[in-house]
This record gives C-alpha cells, sequence and structure tokens, in this order.
DNA sequence: AAGTGGTCTAGACCACTCC
DNA sequence: GAGTGGTCTAGACCACTTA
C-alpha cells in the first residue's frame, strides 16, 4: 500500500532497500519509470529523480530503451572537496598562516612547459608556498602560472594572499584534472617541511584550463600523516 | 533574446559563463529562480535544476529565502569511482589475476577490533589478497570482515574470488568511509609487491557498514607509482 | 510574516537505442 | 519501428530561514 505523499527521497530509499533485501540483485531489469510510478502512487518524474540519483551513485546503470538495471558492480561513487587550505586547517579549529618561500618569472622546465602548453622559451611565473597550521608545517605548494592567461598575477602579492585563495577567488577556470600519488620525501622538501627525509607523503597535482588556455599547475606536498577523507 | 527552447545544461551553461565573465562575482547575490526563468524564457523548474547542479559542484551557495549566492570559495567537488580492482587493471589493457597470501579466523589487534566494534575476543576472518596487473604486483589487500554481519564470508573460497569483487556484489552494505594517506613501505609488506623497503606508497583505508553492523575494513596499499585520477 | 528554494503532479514531446 | 529514459512546462503547495 502506497503512502499518501511520496518524496523523491523515499523513493530512492525503497529502491535501495530492494536491492539490499537481494529482491533485485546485480545485473537484474527494474522495471520502467512509469510502472514504479503507479506502484508507488508517484508522478513517474518523482520516480526519474530518484533513480537518476542511484544511477549518479553508480548503484544503476541506466539506458535508454535497455531500461534500468542494478549496477554489475554496485560500488559508490566518492566526492571529495578541494578546500581552500586555509579553509581546511581552521576548520581543523588552528591557525593558519602562509609563508612565500619563492617567487621568480622563468623558462618552464620541459615537463611543465609541456603540461602547461608554453611555447618554447615562454616564461611562467613559479611559486614556492609553505602553508602552516599552528605554526607547524602542513603542505608545501609548488606552482607555475601561465601569465599569458593570468597577467593579472604579475602584479599581486603574494606574500599578502597566497596563491591558491587568490587564483581560485578570480574564477578564472572552466575545467581541470587532479590526481594524488605518494612520493617519498627529499632532501629540499624535507627541509622545507620539517619532516624527514625518505618518509612517505601524499602528493596531488592539480592543473586547471580557461577553455583552451591553461591557467596552472600546482603540486601539494602534504605533511607526513596527512588524510584525505570522505564518506559514502 | 531568449533561445526558444532552454535546456537546463544551457541554462547551467549561461550562469557558470557569467560567473566565468565576473558578471557575478564570489559572494554576489543571484536573482531568484522566479526571475531567472522570466529572463531566459524557461520554466522555473529548469532554472532550479540549473542552480541545483552548481551548487552541487560547489560553485554556488543556496538556502532558502536568503538566495542563491557565488560561492565564497568557488572550488569545485571531485568525484572519484571506486572501481573493482580487477576492472581498473583490465580498463588498463593488462590482465588481471590475484592471489590469496594468507587467510585465518582470529581475534582482532585492537585498532581493528575499535573499528568494526567487535565485543572482546570476537573472532574476525583476516584476509590477505596481492591483485596483480600483467603478473606484476598492483596493490595489497588487507581486509578484516565481520562474520556476524557477513556469515556466508567463512564459506566462500577466496582463491576463486578475491574479497573485494564478493563482498561488493553482495551490496550488503549501506554506507561507509575511506581515507587516503601515503605510508612508507615495510620490510614485510615490501616483499608481499615486490618493490623496494622505503618507499612511498599510496594507502587507501575503507570500512563499510550495514546499518549499525560493521562489514568489513580494508586497507590497499598500492604498488608505488599508482596514481588516483579525477578531472573537474 | 514573508520571501526563497524544494518538490510534486500531470501531460507532453523528444532522443536515444535496441530489435 | 517501438520502447524507455530525459526533459520541459505550468501551476501548486510546502519547508525552511531570515528579517
Amino acid at each position: 500500500m502506497p503512502k499518501e505523499t511520496q518524496t523523491w527521497q523515499s523513493v530512492r530509499d525503497e529502491v535501495q532497500h530492494r536491492i539490499q533485501k537481494k529482491i533485485w540483485t546485480a545485473g537484474d531489469l527494474l522495471p520502467t519509470e512509469a510502472d514504479l510510478a503507479i506502484e508507488l502512487g508517484c508522478a513517474r518524474v518523482t520516480v526519474n529523480r530518484a533513480l537518476r540519483d542511484l544511477a549518479d551513485q553508480g548503484l544503476l546503470d541506466r539506458r535508454r530503451k535497455a531500461g534500468t538495471r542494478v549496477a554489475e558492480f554496485p560500488t559508490r561513487k566518492l566526492r571529495f572537496s578541494i578546500p581552500i587550505i586555509r579553509v581546511e586547517v581552521e576548520s581543523l579549529g588552528q591557525t593558519y598562516n602562509h609563508s612565500l618561500l619563492s617567487r621568480q618569472i622563468s623558462q618552464t622546465p620541459a615537463p611543465i612547459q609541456a603540461a602547461l602548453a608554453l611555447v618554447q622559451g615562454q616564461d611562467a611565473l613559479h611559486l614556492k608556498t609553505l602553508h602552516l597550521a599552528d605554526g607547524h608545517p602542513f603542505v608545501l605548494e609548488d606552482r607555475w602560472i601561465n601569465l599569458d592567461t593570468v597577467p593579472d598575477a604579475q602584479d599581486i602579492d603574494f606574500n599578502a594572499v597566497n596563491a591558491n585563495e587568490w587564483l581560485v577567488s578570480q574564477a578564472c577556470f572552466t575545467h581541470g584534472e587532479v590526481s594524488f600519488g605518494a612520493s617519498t620525501l627529499s632532501q629540499e622538501d624535507a627541509e622545507d617541511l620539517g619532516a624527514p627525509v625518505g618518509v612517505g607523503v601524499l602528493k596531488a597535482d592539480r592543473q586547471t584550463w580557461d577553455g583552451e588556455a591553461s591557467v596552472t599547475r600546482v603540486s601539494l606536498i602534504y605533511a607526513p600523516g596527512y588524510r584525505l577523507r570522505s564518506t559514502f
């Protein structure tokens, strides 16, 4: 017996429940949206919203004409926010500040040049910043900025505002890519981070684009022990 | 002059465009859904869907009565899939297989016991699995399974099906949490992975629950060089 | 108290894709 | 060709939050 009014969340929960109870198992074909709407006593759009949400999470596979199936491997998708480092530190209840270790406009090494799609001999702005939490090194940032795309960056005082925040607040990118890996702490980075040489650390590499034009490429080396967390 | 028919994607793109063009900048209040609908010549629901999507990405902040604003820090949220390891390896064009290194039912060490919410002296199933790509170590899995929640696990031959796939295909969890960090390769893990001792490696820890009951806790140590990727 | 987003409904048409 | 999901519309009511 359907309830009087269905919300899309309640439809979603009901479907999820049936999958968990193995009424529908991996690979099974579900009823059509229209049929489910009749069974549950709600509009088809409501069912659509619910199933779309579950498909988005990775629990369902949907294709026109082929219908909706329980995913072969009903795994979940993860969502991480990429917080501003200052915000992240402050949300831990610690005091944030940063220190600009170096700033220069120079030719890019080959891999960076390729990544930023710069022409031979073109300069870029190179910044090294140490982010601190309660005075302790939190993450070491090594950033290249494409001055063709973001000429204003040349005149910003990155001692006052860190590059991370300034660039993000400009919102001058359309898309980007990021990857996480580990690396073994080098002598130089170890000194900056105040951590032992040779320790394994989390490293994030991020690059952003404004349409066709590259904006910036940044590498973040987190102090030992840092963890990136999410729930699902 | 509005187009004849608006899709929610075109509305989303238009709004994103205005943010990028700095017509609306960080912290600005946007028009109401109703006003935007009139301006763009579409239904309010269409605007709602578009703005909801942007808010979901992290570009907008929306609150009832308070309205819609450009986020203070218009950062993006990341989405990662947690693929089945076999699927991940095969999508790289490599051949997958796995090797069960050890299987025993034993008392849990204190941290695992706490994490799985087991009572004192309660046993759990402990599995160590090495996942291989083209015969080379890909990731080392160290897993504890709560036999109270998943008693069937006791009778499964994990030489034939790896625990990762079997558990996921059971879909017997409601939620979970995951964290990524780095660690320095220990002697024992280095031998299993066929990698040098002391190298920094990416480590993922994941735990899942079925309602109140813990299901499993797994730690994955990836071979050196592995990267987790995403776009935004 | 009032304004704003959140959602539901019913009906319609479209787009993709499988047969 | 036909079936299924994807989306749009107009109108309505609700829920939350701020003033």
